[in-house]
DNA sequence: TTGTTCGTACGAAATATTTCCTAACTTTAA
DNA sequence: TTAAAGTTAGGAAATATTTCGTACGAACAA
């Protein structure tokens, strides 16, 4: 039996990273040329260059694979956002929060982050959960 | 009238940065010495100098004051935890969960972060928030 | 007094991350 | 056919972050 951990990929996507990442996840395998466009219309401005090249890196740590058939490579992202998520929120919980869910939760309520809609959600979904 | 913006300070901790300032933040003023050997013991190995150094360099940046009576220099966290983690939070939120907090809440759910005892804390703490 | 330990300061090195320039090839449009 | 625009590859540069070596003074213990 082979131990989990020995197979566990190393899951430590950059900031810039996660950018390209968001994206991928969001609209499923693109080119760099739609990334590139996508990042300067909801980021910040950055050359093609720079995203095509961070790519290349990403693919080359095989963060994301691509498609070379044709001229216009189409990049996908290798690494599922669920899991990704999860472990970065634990890793953020962890470090900010010692682990504690419900300090974060106490913290998010502090915020103007959680709207009324959102917390009768949350509410919902606490409900639900308890009774399963 | 001076416009808010304009006082507000950067909060940038990288992740060493943030490291020291959680000992700082649960411990209070402490010397580097202290710091130091509390992140050996609860986070990695680092040489003193190393912690010096950063603390040091924090303290250029005005996210450390430090008290230069004596000898052993005595560290302060100069920014606040609340407004710290707040910032830091909501930026979680922003990037990975497209601002959504429910989203996040879910993600957490599905973790095995939050036990049956913390959600009953945040139902709790749930219901106080929708009554008043 | 003297040597050892502990402290700060300073600079440099080592890493990690990000950005962009240039070359070469392909596609497209005139 | 030719020029312009688009694409990848590769290397280098620019930044940001982290780590540590060395020097030197203070405190302390023998």
């Amino acid at each position: 039996m082979i131990p989990k951990k020995a197979i566990v990929v190393k899951i430590e996507p950059t900031r810039a990273e996660l950018e390209i990442l968001q994206v991928l996840w969001l609209y499923g395998p693109s080119t760099v040329r739609f990334v590139n466009d996508t990042l300067n219309e909801q980021k910040r401005t950055v050359q093609y260059t720079s995203t095509l090249k961070l790519m290349q890196i990403m693919a080359e740590k095989k963060m994301l694979t691509r498609d070379e058939t044709n001229m216009k490579h189409i990049y996908i992202a290798a690494i599922e956002e669920q899991k990704t998520k999860s472990f970065l929120l634990d890793r953020f919980v962890d470090s900010m929060f010692n682990g504690s869910a419900s300090s974060l939760m106490m913290q998010l309520l502090g915020n103007k982050k959680a709207s009324k809609k959102e917390l009768q959600e949350i509410k919902a979904l606490l409900d639900k959960l308890d009774k399963s």
